[in-house]
DNA sequence: GAATAGATTGTCT
DNA sequence: GACAATCTATTCT
């Protein structure tokens, strides 16, 4: 039995978001469960930035009940169901007051595969294993128990990783989200087949 | 590969 | 009662 990285301290958290967005490509998210453990690198990010980010569920000062952590200390999970059916899993970041969190939306799978398989109902090999927010969370056998934990101790956190070239481009499904929707605040390990759409254009960073 | 429709329910107005 | 930080299947090309 290998042993556990390490998590990331808080102080990875406390900076400001689109730098914690960035530098979560190429992290591992590690998940230790019941059913076993399962670990992730992390391949594609977005960040949300509220009050003024239109596109977040803090937009405006929205605080309710559901975003509740958002707007609590930086390193801990926010985890919500959207759509009826899926769950999205997010970093809530910088500081307490500060409503902004990083969505993570796909993870390259490096541990636990066979787990992940069963849980997706698809094989080891496949893409669809992790390759969207909510798909990455039914593989990692995340839901709404997961909102408020803290990712620095216990059985939910990331660890360092290796990463590689990063891209940035348009954030996904928030086409409501006016100007915002045109905000470079989607980032992706270039190249990297887990990633959910291949970003247009060239935008390097 | 791209476009489209349908699923399905918690949350807030 | 409307809508949502999505996924899947289907129907094209």
């Amino acid at each position: 039995m290998a042993r556990l990285p390490r998590p990331v301290p808080q102080s990875f958290y406390e900076r400001p978001v689109l730098v914690v967005a960035k530098e979560c490509i190429g992290k591992l998210l590690v998940h230790r469960s019941a059913a076993g453990t399962t670990m992730g690198r992390i391949v594609e990010t977005e960040a949300y930035r509220g009050p003024e980010d239109r596109a977040a569920h803090s937009f405006g000062g929205r605080r309710t009940p559901r975003n509740e952590v958002m707007w609590g200390p930086a390193g801990f999970a926010y985890v919500f169901f959207v759509y009826g059916l899926h769950h999205q899993f997010n970093l809530v970041t910088t500081a307490e007051g500060k409503p902004h969190a990083v969505l993570v939306r796909a993870l390259e799978p490096v541990h636990g595969l066979p787990l992940m398989a069963d849980r997706r109902g698809q094989a080891e090999s496949s893409v669809h294993l992790t390759n969207g927010p909510g798909k990455l969370c039914q593989a990692m056998s995340l839901d709404r128990s997961h909102n408020g934990v803290p990712l620095t101790m216990g059985d939910l956190f990331l660890a360092d990783g290796p990463s590689g070239p990063i891209e940035r481009s348009r954030r996904i499904g928030i086409d409501y989200a006016g100007e915002w929707t045109e905000k470079l605040w989607r980032f992706s390990e270039k190249g990297n087949r887990y990633v959910s759409r291949r970003p247009k254009g060239r935008q390097g960073l």
